[in-house]
DNA sequence: TTCACTGCAAATGATTTGCAAAGCA
DNA sequence: TGCTTTGCAAATCATTTGCAGTGAA
């Protein structure tokens, strides 16, 4: 259930023109396949391999280009974890399951994942953000 | 102060053979640079320029790959996040901060890192491991 | 019309790998 | 000697970028 924070019954077009992002067709079938995915993190790579699956056409260069502007609106919020990066289709989102054997990154459900405290900044330095990612193998 | 639970009075050469390592002259090189600095987190290229720097002739391939054959035999941790790769030179730190303003990684000072509750692993997975990363932004 | 966006193909750059020469036991 | 490791250069591969064509307002 990605995405929060932008309600779903908002036209997509309309979400994007208050994040000050111009609404072209990709985008919009973008912005609304993050909404419709149960998926809480994707990768370019797949995101796009499953866009293009279900009839849109838009090249993958455009995914990355556009997840990565996203991402600056704070619709997404990327995770340069393992060898890829990802994208977290929900901003709010702390902790994360690394599945070292086959390299994918998911949500650790909520309830599993007690707040943690922050520590200090060290001078100079404000915390934007904490990931938690919790290491899996499959056994 | 790197390695911790590697004794710095043991010399490189046998702690490589307790690991099952052969002690070759550019692995007791790097072995011993990593007890000696007092990073906490290096990244290949950073550590070979340092070697180099320093005297020591090995190729940079030289030292991604060892640093890998390290990190499997658990004497430094892997841990790809942001652009790049970094080796953690204590396996047991698990709290991490991550400059984003500078794309560096560094370790949460003792006593400023307070421990956190696991979460349940998912069926047919083990948790090996957490990391808390901590993003900072220079100000 | 004007300016931003998209697609393609080429560029980038960190990391890995193949292979011949060198090193260790 | 026989097997492992190293260094170099080339290969890889996810991601980014340049640029000509297309789209939005």
């Amino acid at each position: 259930m990605g995405l929060r924070q932008a309600p779903s019954f908002e036209p997509a077009p309309q979400t994007l023109r208050r994040y000050r992002i111009l609404p072209t067709r990709q985008r919009i079938i973008m912005l609304d396949a993050l909404r419709a995915t149960k998926d809480t993190h994707i990768s370019p790579d797949h995101f796009h391999r499953s866009l293009t699956t279900t009839g849109h056409k838009l090249s993958l260069a455009t995914v990355y280009n556009t997840l990565n502007q996203f991402a600056v609106a704070g619709l997404v919020r990327r995770i340069g974890f393992g060898e890829r990066i990802w994208f977290c289709t929900d901003p709010t989102l702390q902790h994360h399951f690394f599945n070292e054997t086959q390299g994918t990154l998911e949500a650790v459900p909520d309830g599993m994942a007690p707040p943690i405290d922050l520590p200090k900044a060290p001078n100079g330095t404000e915390i934007c953000g904490v990931d938690v990612i919790v290491r899996l193998r499959n056994i």
